[in-house]
DNA sequence: CTGAAAGCGCTTACAG
DNA sequence: CTGAAAGCGCTTACAG
């Protein structure tokens, strides 16, 4: 009944072996004879015996465990995606420990607890603050940091961003090649890495196309924000006819403000966000959106962790890759079909910027 | 530069003591000499010292981290609670480890790596399939299992559970109070018991109040199966004028396909949900809803993996948490206060059923 | 093909 | 008040 949890070395006893001998079995070592392996392993199998990582760990200084950093915002994006990035960890062999940054904290404030578990590294969501300190302790710690979304305080940690440059451009490009004049742009918090690079690649499509945007308003990324911002933008004698938000969420905001005044959506007004949220798919959104790619995004945060674990001298790395146009009910159709948009770009990974 | 990750060991030297005393010292042990323990206090400070929790976890026998299993629902209730439940696990000194269940796995899928952790205990929630199998595996481990929202197979498994019975029942109650006398309800996945509980809920209280249930349909707890049901049961001659959907996800399809339909909330039909979900905050939905106490579910559940660890031999326990009621504009005010109904119950308590 | 030994970095009875 | 020693359960050069 309370017989005591298997361990090698009874495996060992069992078998008439030494436990270097069933280490090397259970690990599938072509050393050790296919006789005695199969042996071993039945042997293992009957007694129910679980290798102890934490012991595995403390001799091969590898936990196997991957922290993953969230922030208390209000915009789960990231959190919505947890599963999926659950399983991507899981299917490269990491587990995820999650830490959870309240407000006004940052990742100096759990990283103590980070450094205690020896984790094989840590992936921090853009809303996260971090400090120049943490990076440094983290080098000396040699446990591998990988920032979304943002390009971290000096040059230790690797970076993995979805080209939110590129992606905004799109959006206006879209906006501009669907026939809309008056476009008007709902920004994020304007401290934010995000919202600068989409606020940047927005500017950059107008200037390039030659036209001029229409009006602008400032939404913190928040669902309030939106909405607030697109109530005084469509409060204006000349309305836009187009608004890009800087997120889903404001942009869920932005469309249930336009709604509360009685204007629809696309027909009066086109909505589009930035993300790729879950509830973009309902129909009181049916968001138009740019989705963040977000499986490739994670699985490269893992390799970033993976590579720099092996090679601890390789240099940061720094990747950016294509998000994903997704039209949707909540933006009106080009006219005519114009030649010079490409709707879905091919999420291509591109080296720097 | 690159130089070593300090150990008590080298602590101990520079101290010019052992490393036991390092090790007392460190845990702050009364029967270190003050002077020595601030000594070596500072020195840790100085060298940058942070204790190895893995070498700590083979001696002690206490990882020190919990398993959280969730499942790749389409219900996000859970993950948006995620950081808010990681804050607590944290607060309580544990640590999550995230093991996401892909749909048509359950948990003996991934038990082997939860074993191999040592975890002093794991998690799961009710959308997450778990066999007597597993529940056994755990208890040969010794570790302690804690099922949230359901009663797991064979009595090996702590519970905590929502009041899903007396919400349910609550909602009812609220409805009949407030005039409605042609109230339908969109149940759940008819095989879940949070589903279960929730019909039975419905059910008793509209026995009790000798009233009859208008109309029904399941909905499977999706989006989508709330959307559906909703267009059914709004397309008959004589409509619902409430539809209770037993998760606020099947309540946003309902009030989506509500509003496609042309009719108003709540002034044509009142919608009520259970969970509280963040969108039902949102104007478009507006939802009222019953709130799971999510935080003193997790905190019970923290609680209830501690005690088992310190006293194994402890039965497993299960409790109940009431929910609360949160009115919001999806439906309608009783034409008069009826003092019959309770809105907002103290989050009570309540052992066994 | 297998074993004996050392070691990973802690904690904790047992002494003194 | 502190130390010497054993042990947690693995892995891995080094031998043979």
């Amino acid at each position: 009944m309370a017989r005591p949890v298997p361990t090698a070395q009874i495996i060992s006893v069992i078998a008439g072996v030494t436990k270097s001998t069933v280490s090397r079995a259970l690990q599938g070592d072509e050393r050790i004879s296919l006789e005695t392996r199969q042996r071993i392993l039945k042997i293992a199998e009957k007694v129910g015996y679980t290798p102890n990582a934490v012991a595995r760990s403390l001799t091969t200084k590898q936990s196997g465990i991957i922290g993953y950093a969230i922030g208390q915002t209000e915009n789960v994006f990231f959190q919505e995606q947890l599963e999926r990035i659950s399983l991507i960890a899981h299917e490269r062999n990491a587990r995820l420990m999650l830490f959870s940054i309240p407000d006004g904290q940052n990742v100096t404030d759990v990283l103590p607890v980070m450094l205690q578990y020896r984790l094989d590294g840590c992936i921090v969501i853009a809303s996260v603050p971090i400090t120049a300190g943490a990076v440094e302790k983290c080098m000396r710690y040699r446990m591998p940091l990988v920032l979304l979304n943002r390009i971290g305080p000096k040059t230790g940690a690797s970076s993995v961003l979805c080209d939110n440059v590129g992606g905004a451009r799109d959006i206006v490009r879209f906006l501009l090649a669907s026939d809309h004049s008056r476009i008007a742009y709902i920004g994020g918090r304007p401290g934010s890495a995000i919202s600068q690079d989409r606020e940047r690649g927005m500017r950059e499509a107008f200037d390039t196309a030659g036209e001029k945007l229409y009006d602008e308003r400032v939404g913190h990324f928040t669902f309030e924000g939106g909405r607030q911002a697109a109530r005084e933008l469509m409060s204006t004698k000349a309305r836009p006819d187009a608004i890009f938000a800087a997120n889903d969420l404001m942009a869920f905001g932005a469309i249930d403000a336009v709604k509360e005044i009685g204007l629809r959506i696309p027909e009066d007004v086109s909505v589009v966000g930035f993300d790729g949220a879950r509830a973009g798919a309902w129909p009181a959104y049916n968001l138009t959106t740019m989705v963040q790619p977000v499986e490739s995004m994670f699985t490269t945060a893992i390799e970033f962790v993976e590579r720099q674990r092996i090679e601890p001298l390789r240099p940061p790395e720094t990747v950016y890759i294509a998000p994903q146009f997704l039209q949707r009910g909540s933006s009106r159709l080009p006219k005519a079909r114009t030649p010079g948009f490409v709707g879905s770009p091919e999420p291509i990974r591109k080296k720097g910027r």
